[in-house]
DNA sequence: AAGACGAAAGTGGTTGA
DNA sequence: TCAACAACTTTCGTCTT
């Protein structure tokens, strides 16, 4: 395979062609954690993992040091996937078998070995945490990092011991909105409540509760963010994506933004790039992806086109 | 007939007194 | 704590293609 290096971390695979258009330009977007198609915007995969290296290496001794060993850290596993379990076979270091006399001291050790890993109440709590933001994270085909950056804040804030008597549900929901939001792959309150069956009230309740205790710095949601995933969830091709980021920016000059829903706007400049480049698509295809109604589509839409001066043909 | 449009009334969240 | 408010939703009738 004829691996081309762009900017340190995304790969080009010439030999891998894109199914929906043919191009091969596959790039690796470690970012968001999907296999992209340069040309037309397709996602052919998600969820990557990188199998890289760990950093940069400059010479032979160096990538020795450097390549991962093992299992890495994973802080979605409450011991960080770093624990020693004593083995089930009944052999000893050197192989031999463990004589009988010996087997029940090693079924008890085994036995108080399981019990004291999760031992106390805050490791109950936060194993049990990870396999709920574990389970979440694939509800909601979340890339890794979303993952890992979910489990770090959710350790951060038991920790701190912020969230005691909180339901632990409600605050897993809220961390992964908020690790969501941090690494720029948005998900709407709604679509988190709807998989974790939790209120959208409650979430964001607790999302600003605990960004106000950890002085989570995290930035509105830009509609930009949406756009891959929409494009990619209807299939439009590369030029609408450019154009609907064209049109948010442009938006960005003339106060358009604040105070509206980014998923809203993300929309209704959506709509109006698949109007220019003359792709048929209903509002009402754009709404359910989005998750917002065809009428305040319509609103943003129009809105949109009388200050940017655009000129939509009908 | 499907999609676009827009009016009207209702909902949930924010803000400021 | 309450009212005012803007964004957004729901519903529905009308127009356009």
């Amino acid at each position: 395979m004829n691996n081309k290096k762009i900017k340190n971390k995304q790969l080009i695979y010439e030999a891998d062609k894109c199914p929906e258009c043919g191009a091969s330009h596959l790039i690796r977007d470690y970012s968001r954690a999907e296999l992209v198609c340069n040309k037309c915007g397709f996602v052919v995969e998600e969820d990557l993992i990188d199998h890289g290296p760990e950093w940069r290496a400059f010479d032979s001794d160096e990538r020795d040091k450097k390549t991962r060993v093992g299992a890495p850290v994973n802080y979605t596993i409450h011991d960080k996937g770093l624990s020693t379990v004593i083995g089930w076979q009944n052999r000893d270091y050197y192989g031999r078998y463990i004589p009988p006399r010996n087997r029940a001291q090693l079924f008890r050790l085994r036995k108080w070995q399981k019990r004291i890993r999760i031992s106390d109440g805050t490791e109950r709590n936060l194993a049990s945490a990870l396999t709920m933001l574990d389970k979440l994270s694939s509800g909601l085909n979340l890339p890794r990092i979303v993952r890992e950056t979910a489990a770090m804040l959710y350790r951060k804030i038991a920790s701190l011991k912020i969230c005691r008597g909180r339901n632990m549900e409600c605050v897993a929901a809220a961390v992964l909105y908020a690790a969501c939001r941090q690494c720029n792959v948005p998900r709407t309150l709604r679509e988190i409540g709807e998989i974790a069956n939790i209120p959208k009230k409650e979430i964001g309740r607790n999302y600003r509760y605990i960004s106000r205790k950890i002085q989570l710095r995290i930035l509105p949601t830009s509609p930009r963010d949406y756009i891959p995933r929409f494009c990619s969830q209807l299939k439009l091709d590369n030029n609408v994506r450019v154009k609907t980021l064209e049109i948010i920016n442009s938006a960005y000059g003339e106060e358009l933004i604040s105070g509206r829903g980014p998923s809203s706007i993300a929309a209704a400049c959506l709509y109006i790039a698949t109007l220019l480049c003359d792709v048929r698509i209903t509002q009402r295809e754009i709404s359910i992806v989005a998750g917002v109604t065809e009428v305040t589509i319509r609103n943003r839409y129009k809105e949109l086109v009388r200050k940017l001066d655009i000129e939509v043909s009908a």
